[in-house]
DNA sequence: AACGTCACCGCAATCGATTGCGTAAAAAAG
DNA sequence: CTTTTTTACGCAATCGATTGCGGTGACGTT
């Protein structure tokens, strides 16, 4: 940025008052007369002056500035956490500075890192699938900065979290998969180390139990499938056992795609052989044939969750307590499942 | 973040020397003996100092930051963009804070003046598809503040630039559907107030010319359709011409795959009676059925130029003169449009 | 002994805005 | 016509780092 621009000195070398004066003049200070500040604030105007927020920065050691770590942006449902997060941000008069981690644990610690050199006011996270150590996030949060989880977060720090209820959500699915007359359904399930990975597959376990229907180990994928290529290679492998499942419950949309693709190369017909349903209604679930029964998750009232939270604690201060807010899945059901019409 | 950190004076008080000297020792400077340097290096990685980059923003009137504005963050081309763009800003030293525009002119206005008074270094920009004056952009421009535009670019403006070359693509799309045997191929074109959707459909209508297909103004809609939904409504209009036709080339893969759901709906067979090739290539093309041709856009690449030629104009500073990068599109042909196997 | 030459380091201003404290002048009170 | 109070403003320090300029002391040189 070209510093062409107008300062507060500026202002005051033209009206021949002080830089302090100028300065209680903008912010409307009543050690200032009526007079002073209107000729201030029509030099203000005419010259465009902005605050410079650097110095501002500087003197008041806050950057406005909130850092998101995510693992991917080109994931539907993180890109739309984003948007929600930009949306209450900039509203409030924060900007945000996005980093990924890429799903890399070393990546996720080097770019919070980077956030910290910068000063960012604090962060909203959510961990990589491979982040079993938490000492970087600790570090950061024991020195007072503020720090919100979202999605994929971790329990061992006593901060604020925005989740979805990961263990009704897979329960609910199960269960709609057992009223469609399943018997044997496969789990692909997420990462273990992660909450969310966990939750699901409890949720998965108990809606089995619910119906008296034996949780079999074998059709249970604990690899932490994620990509639609995993996805085809463990239905694959589920599809070829002895006694095959008769419906899949997968962790992810890509996965979920992965096993239909599975199962129609297989020349089973989806719902009636097998029946399909996905996790986070990413936009293509209903693009794809048949059309894929999902949970969709508020991706974008999660972002804007998260970064109310972060910026009440920001405000409140010390006084702040940390909140948990569980948000509401919805399980939208389309042709990949629906056995009973 | 609260200011437990360690400063220069810090270490200056501990080793009893001035703030200068140890400025100067962290940078090697030769007044400094190297007993000096040694101390202070010493001490600074013992207390683990990091300089503020606040106050060397301050200082240097420069933040480091650059300021990107997109259309839409949930569309995986610009979010691979974005991607492209990260990875090099962070090699380089840089942040990158992302605004959408959501499609809108005003708020693309907004924003960019919230990342001037920010003190972002410059810009990177891709166009609303609304923005037909470039006021805004010019102002900015003209203060000296860099700018580079990628895919939707504003002609008027002098700026390094990075495009695909959408009329080769066009071409080569329509060519292809022709080579497949289709005689009245329809076109869903782009806003034609963008550079984009004017050369896309320049270079269709020049396909079509070099084979000597007439060009029919009633198979072209210019309504400048983006959504899966538009996508179906106009389609189903140009079906329902009394001279239908017999291929779509769309303008994105959203628009296509409306297309084709109306093309199924109509009862027709993709691609033997009516072959689809979309554009951009988003990673849905792969998924649906049947697969879809599509004009794969290098995203990631285009962030990378974008990021790598604005870097290197606030490194040459006033000597550097805009460049305008092509990259090269490929048609990645699938199922939607292969009647000839 | 007087002067010059380095090596080495500190002072103070600077970037832009804020703020505690002090003070001159005007107004009010006595 | 004093004394006190109020009004309205400026000085200077501060945030953290940088840098031109000047200064000190230890040498060596005539």
């Amino acid at each position: 940025m070209k510093s062409g621009l107008v300062t507060i000195k500026d202002i005051a070398r033209e009206l021949n008052i002080s830089p302090s004066t100028v300065s209680r003049a903008l912010k409307d200070h009543p050690d200032i007369s009526t007079d002073t500040k209107k000729a201030v604030n029509a030099l203000a105007k005419k010259l465009n002056y902005q605050p410079n927020s650097i110095a501002l920065s500087l003197r008041k050691s806050k950057t406005n500035t909130i850092g998101v770590v995510i693992p991917e942006i080109v994931h539907f449902f993180f890109s739309t956490v984003i948007s929600g997060i930009e949306d209450v941000a900039y509203a409030a008069g924060y900007n945000v500075i996005v980093s990924q981690s890429n799903e890399s644990y070393e990546r996720e610690v080097t770019d919070m890192k980077a956030l910290v050199a910068s000063r960012v006011d604090g962060f909203l996270v959510s961990l990589s699938k491979e982040t079993r150590d938490f000492e970087h996030l600790k570090q950061i949060h024991e020195k007072g900065t503020p720090m919100v989880f979202f999605d994929r977060v971790c329990e061992e720090i006593n901060t604020s979290k925005v989740v979805i209820d990961d263990y009704n959500s897979a329960f609910k699915a199960t269960e709609h998969l057992i009223e469609q007359g399943c018997k044997s359904i496969a789990h692909m399930a997420g990462p273990q180390n992660l909450t969310i990975g966990k939750d699901r597959l409890e949720g998965y376990i108990a809606a089995l139990k619910k119906h008296q229907i034996p949780v079999r180990e074998d059709l249970i994928d604990r690899t932490g499938s994620s990509t639609v290529e995993e996805g085809i290679e463990q239905s694959t492998r589920l599809l070829n056992l002895p006694a095959p499942p008769d419906a899949f419950f997968c962790n992810n949309d890509m996965v979920a795609i992965g096993s239909m693709k599975a199962i129609k190369k297989k020349g089973l017909r989806i719902p009636d052989d097998v029946a399909v349903v996905g996790f986070s209604d990413w936009s293509v679930s209903s693009l794809v044939e048949p059309s894929l029964t999902s949970i969709s998750q508020p991706g974008y009232e999660m972002g804007e969750t998260a970064a109310r939270l972060f910026i009440e604690q920001i405000e409140r201060g010390e006084s702040f307590i940390p909140q948990t807010r569980v948000l509401q899945t919805q399980l939208t059901v389309r042709e990949s499942s629906l056995r009973k019409r």
